[in-house]
DNA sequence: GGTAGACCTGGACGC
DNA sequence: GCGTCCAGGTCTACC
């Protein structure tokens, strides 16, 4: 019989809002049940993968159904992940903070960012999302699982390692995970996390946001777009990660004109005002246009919505 | 410090 | 079915 645990929620916590508030929930392992509104995925614990199903009771708190029983020690790494993945530590007093800032978001409750269970499957994803279409991004998280990752009880794969990432050959990635020319990059950031020359706790809880941006961009396949998404999936906010649809959102949405770099100087000022909060104000404006055009997030299928989010459909359909 | 070009994949398009 | 073009962020070489 599997492990059951009850986790407790900020009273104003929404699962089904919380999850879908960033794209990385329909991002392998994730699976979003949209019919039944409920988490799936496997987490990697001590004794191998187990899979999880997330449900939020009448109470407000979550219920984690696991595939297996799970040891002492395990069941307090799962509610580690679990509390990381659902931005459980994002405080109520947090999310004051932030409708002060900016009130749009006070009415519908959104503040917390969907993430991954670890900071290593963050920053993978986020290479995998540099320089590619959405489609591609998708497919090459089913891939890296399907390939890297391993099987639990249930007969689903969970998300690699660092360990495991670190073992396998740039040219395996390359050629059955669709990856391209970040094979390389993907396998020295996991031997960087294997061998412990990141420090994940200092990184999260120590340094300023200045110490963590820089270092960040001292790591392979890193640049300025991909360390100022992982700073948010890290919880600080106070940078933006702008790219090619923060070009679009500034051209169609806020009605900017001009080059490339001069969007980006504009965007910057634009965002100012918000302070430590800027990210987030930036990414539920982008949300909110993609719930607009594609409908409320927790009704997206993985497979059916990954080819809306692209710049060129977006704006085409803008 | 700024810029150009290579790096790959998948989708769109024309033939 | 095949070939070509394009989108996408990072890295390196060069000025």
């Amino acid at each position: 019989m599997g492990t059951i645990l009850n986790i407790n929620t900020p009273r104003d916590y929404d699962l089904a809002r919380d999850v879908c508030s960033y794209g990385y929930f329909l991002l392998a392992p994730n699976h979003w049940d949209v019919p039944r509104s409920r988490m799936l995925r496997v987490l990697e614990l001590d004794d191998g993968p187990s899979a999880c199903t997330i449900t939020q009771l009448d109470s407000g708190k979550l219920r984690a159904r696991f595939d297996r029983a799970l040891s002492r020690t395990e069941q307090a790494h799962a509610r580690t992940q679990i509390t990381r993945m659902l931005s459980l530590d994002t405080s109520a007093k947090d999310v004051r903070a932030f409708h002060r800032v900016d009130p749009r978001w006070k009415r519908d409750g959104r503040a917390r960012l969907f993430r991954s269970p670890t900071l290593f499957e963050d920053v993978i994803k986020t290479v995998t999302s540099c320089n590619v279409t959405w489609p591609s991004t998708v497919h090459m998280n089913t891939r890296i699982c399907e390939v890297c990752g391993r099987k639990a009880v249930s007969g689903a794969r969970g998300f690699p390692t660092p360990k495991k990432l670190a073992r396998i050959k740039p040219g395996t990635l390359r050629a059955r995970c669709r990856v391209g020319y970040r094979d390389t990059r993907i396998v020295e950031l996991a031997k960087l996390f294997a061998k412990g020359s990141v420090d994940v706790e200092w990184l999260e809880t120590k340094a300023t946001d200045e110490e963590a941006f820089t270092f960040l961009l001292t790591l392979p396949g890193i640049g300025p777009y991909a360390a100022g998404n992982i700073m948010q999936l890290m919880g600080r906010y106070s940078r933006l990660a702008l790219d090619t649809e923060s070009i679009r959102h500034a051209k169609s949405v806020l009605g900017m004109d001009g080059t490339d770099a001069q969007l980006y100087k504009q965007l910057g000022a634009h965002y100012e005002p918000f302070g430590e909060h800027k990210f987030r104000a930036y990414w539920f404006e982008l949300w909110d246009f993609y719930e607009s055009k594609a409908g409320p997030a927790h009704q997206w299928e993985r497979d059916a919505t990954a080819s809306v989010f692209t710049a060129s459909n977006l704006n085409a359909r803008s």
